[in-house]
DNA sequence: ATATGTACCCTAAGGGTGAATGGTACATAT
DNA sequence: ATATGTACCATTCACCCTTAGGGTACATAT
């Protein structure tokens, strides 16, 4: 498994590393059942930080992409091809639309949709 | 009529100035017919921007508090107190909170929702 | 002892962006 | 000439957030 970073990229590393291994998976240079590097292991490789490689990791696992099993290391979710293929953020974007769409029908300015959104965002603990 | 506005108050200017008109319509400090300031007026008693105090005339004329007849200046809506009541913004805050409720039961992360949003107030002009 | 993922604390840098403002101009009608 | 609302051009400022990193610590199980 080859993974290139480019620090210089605009793209956020961790997100990088996320998209490196989705394709990995999809292009089957890994498949279900496979161990990944430990955070730390991989960290040192790519010459990132810990906390990096943790968030990316994270993420993997909201999507299902790998499975971590505590001190037993990290590996590659029996449906990691489907999973890799699916895009969350896709599907937020199409639902945020239709909403903000619905505000500016009934006329709500940009600036009250904002003041809103920042207030849902941080009126919950 | 009697308007307060504090600089120092995180609300932005022109809001503050929105529900305080808001305010006196309600307790019935200005009535439906009353001519208001115009806005150059305004702005300078209040020690405000033109473009402040006109972005808060167009709202309150969106949603039927005031009426703006051109030259002959601005006057307090007839249905002006109904209006007043009627808070676009609430149903604005429940809806999106609906919907970013809906992203985080399916674990997106906070940032991916700031990103989507802003990506979708920005790709449309 | 060692390694796993994870959870906190904190910092610095940097970007992005909206709010507010300044200026100028226009058609309107007194 | 004066005043109305309105529509552009523009800039500055301050804030919030994200990213990335450093450090320390914990329960787990080999």
């Amino acid at each position: 498994m080859e993974i290139t970073i480019d620090i210089e990229d605009t793209v956020p590393l961790f997100a990088q590393l996320v998209n490196e291994i989705k394709k990995a998976v999809l292009s089957e240079k890994i498949s279900p059942g496979d161990a990944l590097p430990s955070i730390r292991q991989l960290a040192n490789d790519l010459e990132l930080n810990n906390k990096t490689v943790a968030k990316a990791y994270r993420l993997l696992e909201r999507d299902s992409v790998i499975q971590t099993k505590g001190y037993r290391g990290t590996f590659i979710h029996p449906q990691a091809k489907q999973n890799s293929a699916v895009d969350l953020n896709e599907w937020v974007l199409r639902k945020l639309n239709e909403t903000v769409e619905t505000f500016k029908k009934s006329g709500v300015t940009d600036s009250e949709i904002r003041i809103a959104f920042a207030n849902v965002m941080s009126d919950r603990k």
